[in-house]
DNA sequence: ACATTAAGTGATT
DNA sequence: AATCACTTAATGT
């Protein structure tokens, strides 16, 4: 049975039967803040749907350390989930709640099965790959051609965003291996960044004042 | 009080 | 920008 709590609300669904099915197949999971989601390398059985809270996505790299890609948030589903299940194959990113998160979770014979019979699932599915290559390719140019104060930047800025008092709770040797760099770089940048007034920096806090 | 972890910094490559 | 070495500051036990 299901609880009185109706189910979380997906707006991009309007067909009635799909919200119906929605309520039937899919299965309320709770994260909290860093527990792990997916790990690389395994067998993906489910769908994800965010409700809410967070979830960061990143790239193993050979050496241990992991490469960060972009963040998976409320109303997002996951595309690598999408095409690992098309496929058959594992996960080759790993995914940890960035903030205490709620997740819808269909199985995946759901992806093949209202693609035909859903016009907003079936847009849903496209729309997500389109977005996720775009911001990938985004990653790629970020990583390869921008300098790294431009990086740590936009790094704050979406991390920022996604915390609730706008103030990212990190170390710096966290966002460094989020980057890919080493922790003194990241040290010295966010220094700069506090003398030109542009951050406020605490043990393990940093606020970004924009505007 | 002591140990541990986070952060700041100069020097070297 | 990476690495090393070292210092200082904050936190945990």
């Amino acid at each position: 049975m299901q609880q009185a709590t109706p189910l979380p609300h997906f707006p991009q669904f309007p067909e009635p039967e799909l919200q119906r099915e929605l309520r039937e197949h899919g299965q309320l999971r709770r994260f909290r803040a860093g527990d792990i989601v997916q790990e690389a390398g395994r067998y993906v059985r489910m769908v994800p749907l965010i409700v809410s809270g967070s979830l960061k996505v990143s790239r193993p790299a050979e050496d241990g350390s992991e490469l960060f890609l972009y963040y998976l948030e409320p109303g997002e589903s996951c595309t690598m989930t999408f095409s690992c299940c098309l496929a058959d194959r594992p996960s080759e990113v790993h995914a940890v709640a960035e903030s205490d998160t709620t997740i819808l979770v269909l199985p995946r014979r759901v992806i093949d099965e209202w693609m035909p019979r859903y016009r907003s699932w079936r847009n849903f599915v496209l729309t997500s790959y389109d977005r996720r290559l775009r911001e990938l390719v985004r990653t790629i140019d970020d990583v390869s051609f921008h300098q790294l104060d431009d990086r740590l930047l936009g790094y704050l800025r979406k991390r920022g965003q996604l915390s609730p008092d706008g103030t990212v709770h990190a170390s710096h040797r966290e966002i460094a291996e989020d980057l890919h760099v080493s922790r003194e770089a990241v040290s010295r940048l966010l220094k700069g960044l506090e003398r030109h007034g542009r951050v406020i920096l605490a043990r393990n806090r940093i606020s970004l004042r924009e505007l």
